[in-house]
DNA sequence: CCTAATGTCTCTAGTGACTGGAGGTTCAAG
DNA sequence: CTTGAACCTCCAGTCACTAGAGACATTAGG
């Protein structure tokens, strides 16, 4: 049996983290000593391990939640974990995509390098150029011609 | 001289994050008409649309404050835009980095392809792994060999 | 056995950037 | 004049924590 802060130290994992992983289920409520205070069994660093690493590559609490009922049943198809892990592949690479175009934008904007003013400087004119606000206001607005 | 709700779909702006963003002060507060209704000029359309190229670069509200301040002054020197530009290119290329990790990681997970039941399942398995678990209790909770 | 330092407890509130709803008022069209 | 859309304020919720206040528990050293 550990304390709250032995097992956060363990995992890696803030203790005021961990009493919030129990506030919204996602860890059982923990045993307490005579003075009140949380003890964890060493199954408990299995289960927030698994957690940290989850976190890690981005899934969801909600997410995990789910994952940790499906490990909770090792004899049932794993379809739904292979389902949340291939969502959360998707949500990355659309992310990273999305990313890749700002950065090319933003790589733009600076790389044309120090000029003198303000007035003259392509980030602030970038971010105010009225073409690139483009989606909706085309049709009436008349800002394009 | 035109609505909140004209105003937010000229930007392509919902009509709430306008408000919310008078009340933060990224706005100026509007004037009103006789039933108290925001009324707004051409200009904040500018603004508006200036707010919402950066943000969807990225650039975090606190530093959007930064750009607008600085674009109200064009005839002082711009190197504070060029780095507010330049900081944002570099989270932006570091979120992409560790995107890409995970994207491996993710992908390999999914990779396996179908195994029946989730007791063989890789993505439960990978999360579940101690191993991965490096980065602090290495050392003396005997996880590694 | 006492003390000091550290660890833990609960509770509340704040973060960023919105989003949504309730309950009421104003406006423009027919 | 009535209807329905758009507007108003205020409050609460989102996500995943993080920080702080003020009090109790535990542990190591003297």
């Amino acid at each position: 049996m550990m304390t709250i802060g032995k097992l956060g130290r363990a995992a890696g994992v803030k203790v005021p983290t961990i009493r919030y992983y129990e506030d919204i289920g996602l860890l059982p409520e923990a045993e307490r000593s005579a003075g009140n205070q949380r003890l964890y069994p060493d199954s408990m660093l299995s289960r927030l391990c698994f957690i940290r690493h989850a976190r890690e590559l981005g899934f969801p609490l909600d997410a995990i939640r789910d994952l940790l009922r499906l490990a909770a049943h090792p004899d049932q198809p794993c379809e739904a974990a292979d389902q949340i892990a291939g969502e959360q592949l998707a949500a990355v690479r659309a992310r990273i995509g999305q990313l890749k175009a700002l950065e090319g934008e933003l790589a733009r904007m600076v790389a044309s390098g120090a000029h003198g003013t303000v007035g003259e400087c392509r980030v602030i004119e970038v971010l105010g150029n009225h073409a690139l606000c483009a989606r909706d206001h085309g049709a009436g607005a008349g800002v394009f011609a």
